[in-house]
RNA sequence: GCCGGGGUGGUGAAAUAGGUAGACGCAGAGGACUCAAAAUCCUCCGGGCGCAAGCCCGUGCGAGUUCGAUUCUCGCCCCCGGCACCA
């Protein structure tokens, strides 16, 4: 073994027999322990970026491990083909959005391949093709008949001059981004999923996923939003209707001095007509259409609001309340009414000083008495009911009960519980996406497609309309059908696609037998496979994906598709990459490699201009600090930089991408190479080391023992924790350590240890560098693939110390450290300590109040 | 704004259950090898004071709990992610 290491070479040969010998295909082995390891699946953008080469290179380390522990390992990839790049990309490249996919998914599969991960690829699918979507159509008709998916009317950012409805992303400030004019809410009939009936078990089941990240369940729990109070009925003065309001602070009831309305509540337009508010309401109406009415841009907007003119009345005061269009209040939550008690409800007070309104003080807090003049925010905290009738005096956390009960014994209100969660919206008024499979008939109504029709297919070849409109409600070989229920053939079909969550919420269980044609999936392989052992994917899923993953998978078990309920058992949320941008005057951002770093600081290769250093942010397009991983893979090889993907920083954390460290990485690689060329002659025959530490004279143990450290080190960071980072520390402390030995004087021992050595260096970071690994197993005289090698094992006993480090502290500060047999006793160590010259220096002619002793680790003195 | 996360040397990071702060890399400095360079190998590398032994300071900022805090608690500052039609 002279020659250098070549990682062309090797990659390819060993990407070549991998492929050839079909090792990564696996099938359903009852007999075996099975591990199905996920990695988040792509959208199909054209190329790789880093955040999928990290992402992909952290699952695939995991599945190579599992594998080598011997579990049958489920590791596929797809893609997750439908989306609005693939029509921006079709207007602006004059392409379609079909064909720019399907080269894109052929461009990224190679680049895939060309990183040696350990995909089953025969398992490969893409949402677009109507193989798999046709399973999600015959889904939603078993959803819509069981009520689970249904119609509604509800809100769109509307552009009028491209007559399109625009994604958020497509709004920029209030305008189009593609003509720049302002940006309408108009209500459209949509579908949605009724999730909300899911909302308490996904809620529960939250704190049953162990295996996820706490912050990841935190966010959900908030997401889900459960809050317990109660609905209050407000009659409205001259009419024989009622406001209703969900409230959480039923307490504060009797200080309700106005009712604020959503701007959509039906209620605010009705109550107006025929008072003198009426033109007020309209011009407030229009406003608010052009108005973001997000939740984020709903809080951070200031706070108005406008008279309807109607009052209703405060059922347990008798109040005439005056009623408001609030741009705060969200029609999404509650009932979209909101009782308002500005003396205990900050939004609510900051109101009721701007347009004047009564605050009333109904709860009172122990230490002092509020005014409600003087007062200058709401109290939000504890204390005694006061002006609040029968209930004056008790507790207001009391209160809360007695007069929910009270509400309820009066016929004025009910406890009630009430979810922050909505249902999910999954119509879109586009044409790349999976066809909703429903028939509008004039006479029928609204029906679903004969499950013979599946798949419903989308017309490829359609192309898109000016301003990116969808073509499908002008395609007449589309959208005409003949009514499944009288027949007529008037009949015309749904033309909403599905939102590209719902793809994504299913296509782990169809991995378990992706070629099924005669259903989702078989039932023998979900059952096998599900739920995924190990997911892994992006923090940024931390809400919906995973959130609508978890309904969807209940879903299928409550139609009896499915045992499992939870789909994902083990969770990692990995950081993203960042990188600095760059920028000069005349050409905006650059590119990295446009950017010539001169002695008096970075130049634009373009035109020679200085060149800013913005921060570190996430690598983006739009910012251009983006390192393509196709040239690192041509100029280090896949696994250098699958290394440095993984020695950088621990998955959970945000990457910083640095040029330096990558050869850092390769110089590791090639160190590793050397030690294996430098010992390879006198260890090739020998096998590896076997025996116990008491077989080995001194210095040679101390190798063995460090062999077996390793091992356990590398070990739990993958299994525990994936700190693939230390895990690399540690074989680097290994290697550094290996190279200290003298090659000059030889023995059997030492060629055995130094095999041992080896071997484990290599197979501990073949699941890292897997090209790297094979081949020098290989040339260590290894007949068959690493890949089918175990995980080595440390033993206990290597790990045994003769001696401990102990470490000396004076109040708390080191001042010593002494070595010691480590079955010393507590006495023993003490005295040693107390006696140490330097200890005696800060102890000297002071008491000793108390000696603190932690085994194996340290003593302090406290004087 | 709300929810969640993060902040440690010149730099990426480490310290797994409150116990030696900075392992392992990168960059830098010095040396060896070389005609020379590259590569490689060896040594040094948080700040201040000191000839030295050593002492003091130091994990975003301020307080607290503790014999002992990067780690726990409270308050603040900055950065990042999500906020329901980007995926």
């Amino acid at each position: 073994m002279e020659e250098k290491y070549t990682p062309e070479a090797i990659e390819e040969k060993w990407q070549k027999y991998w492929d050839a010998s079909g090792i990564f295909k696996v099938s359903e082995a009852p007999e075996k322990e099975k591990y199905y390891l996920l990695e988040m699946f792509p959208y199909p953008s054209g190329k790789i970026h880093m955040g999928h080469v990290r992402n992909y290179t952290i699952g695939d380390v995991v599945a190579r491990y599992k594998r080598m522990r011997g579990f049958n390992v489920l590791h596929p990839m797809g893609w997750d083909a439908f989306g609005m790049p693939a029509e921006n990309a079709a207007i602006a490249n004059d392409t379609h959005p079909a064909r720019w996919t399907y080269e894109n998914i052929d461009a990224m599969r190679d680049q895939l391949k060309q990183l040696g991960f350990s995909y089953d690829w025969t398992r490969e699918i893409a949402t677009c093709r109507p193989e798999y979507y046709r399973w999600e159509q015959w889904l939603f008709i078993k959803m819509y008949e069981k009520g689970m998916a249904y119609r509604k009317e509800s809100f769109v950012n509307w552009c009028e001059p491209c007559q399109t409805v625009l994604a958020n992303e497509q709004v920029e400030a209030g305008m189009c981004w593609r003509c720049g004019k302002p940006v309408r809410q108009k209500k459209l009939w949509q579908w949605f999923f009724r999730i909300t009936d899911y909302a308490e078990d996904l809620l529960v089941h939250c704190d049953q996923l162990p295996g996820w990240p706490d912050k990841v369940t935190t966010m959900q729990k908030n997401w889900i939003g459960k809050s317990v109070g109660a609905e209050i009925r407000f009659p409205i003065e001259n009419a024989s209707k009622a406001i209703s309001v969900f409230t959480t602070r039923q307490d504060t009831v009797f200080g309700a001095t106005f009712m604020c309305l959503a701007p959509e509540h039906p209620l605010v337009v009705e109550l107006s007509r025929r008072t003198p508010q009426q033109e007020a309401i309209d011009a407030f109406m229009d406003k608010m259409s052009l108005q973001d009415r997000s939740a984020k841009a709903v809080e951070s907007h200031e706070k108005e609001g406008v008279f309807t003119g109607a009052y209703c009345i405060n059922p347990m005061t008798g109040r005439r309340m005056p009623i408001f269009a609030a741009n705060f209040a969200l029609m999404e939550y509650g009932t979209g009414a909101v009782m308002s008690v500005p003396a205990h409800d900050q939004r609510d007070f900051e109101f009721a000083r701007k347009y004047n309104l009564d605050i009333i003080v109904v709860v009172s807090p122990e230490d002092r008495e509020l005014d409600p003049a003087a007062m200058e925010e709401a109290y939000t905290g504890e204390g005694r009911m006061v002006n609040s009738d029968r209930f004056n005096g008790i507790p207001n956390r009391q209160a809360l009960d007695d007069i929910a009960a009270y509400l309820e014994q009066e016929g004025l209100g009910k406890k009630t519980v009430s979810f922050r969660l909505r249902d999910w919206g999954i119509s879109r008024q586009r044409y790349w996406g999976t066809p909703i499979p429903m028939i509008h008939c004039d006479r029928c109504g609204i029906l679903p497609a004969p499950e013979a029709d599946l798949p419903i297919v989308l017309p490829e070849e359609a192309a898109l309309l000016e301003g990116g409109r969808s073509p499908l409600p002008e395609l007449a070989e589309f959208t005409k059908t003949t009514c499944p229920g009288c027949g007529s053939p008037d009949a015309r079909r749904e033309t909403d696609t599905m939102d590209t969550f719902v793809e994504s919420s299913w296509y782990f269980e169809r991995y378990c037998s992706p070629r099924h044609e005669a259903g989702m999936f078989e039932r023998k392989a979900v059952d096998y496979w599900m739920p995924v052992d190990q997911y892994i994917g992006g923090v940024e899923h931390a809400i919906l994906h995973l959130l609508y993953s978890r309904y969807f998978t209940r879903v299928l078990r409550d139609l009896g598709l499915i045992d499992c309920k939870e789909p994902f058992t083990r969770l990692l949320t990995q950081g993203m990459v960042c990188k600095e941008s760059t920028a000069c005057d005349q050409h905006g951002y650059l590119f990295p490699d446009q950017v010539v770093w001169k002695d008096d600081g970075p130049r634009c290769s373009l035109c020679d201009g200085a060149v800013t250093v913005g921060r570190v942010e996430k690598m983006s397009k739009s910012k251009k600090n983006v390192i393509d991983p196709g040239i690192l893979l041509h100029q280090y090889g896949a696994d250098t930089t699958r290394l440095f993907c993984l020695f950088a920083a621990p998955p959970e954390r945000d990457l910083e991408w640095n040029e330096q460290g990558v050869e850092g990485c390769l110089r590791f690689l090639n160190r590793v190479w050397r030690l294996a060329t430098d010992w390879m002659d006198h260890i090739k025959g020998t096998p590896a080391f076997g025996g116990g530490p008491a077989d080995l004279e001194p210095d040679l143990r101390e190798l063995y023992r460090k062999i077996h450290e390793t091992i356990k080190k590398v070990t739990s960071d993958i299994e525990d924790r994936f700190h693939f980072n230390t895990a690399i520390s540690a074989v680097m402390e290994l290697v550094n350590f290996m190279y200290g030995i003298d090659r000059g004087a030889q023995s059997t021992s030492k060629a055995a240890v130094m095999k041992l050595g080896l071997e484990s260096v290599i197979l501990l970071l073949s699941p890292m560098v897997p090209h790297f690994a094979e081949e020098i197993w290989e040339r260590l005289g290894n007949a068959s693939s690493i890949l089918l090698a175990p995980w080595p094992v440390y033993r206990e006993k290597a790990l045994v110390k003769d001696e401990v480090l102990i470490v000396i502290q004076v109040n708390g500060k080191l001042r010593g450290k002494f070595s010691v047999d480590a079955d010393a006793g507590d006495d023993t160590i003490k005295e040693m300590a107390l006696s140490d010259e330097k200890v005696q220096k800060f102890i000297e002619g002071r008491p000793i109040r108390k000696v603190v002793l932690v085994r194996n680790k340290l003593v302090n003195i406290v004087v």
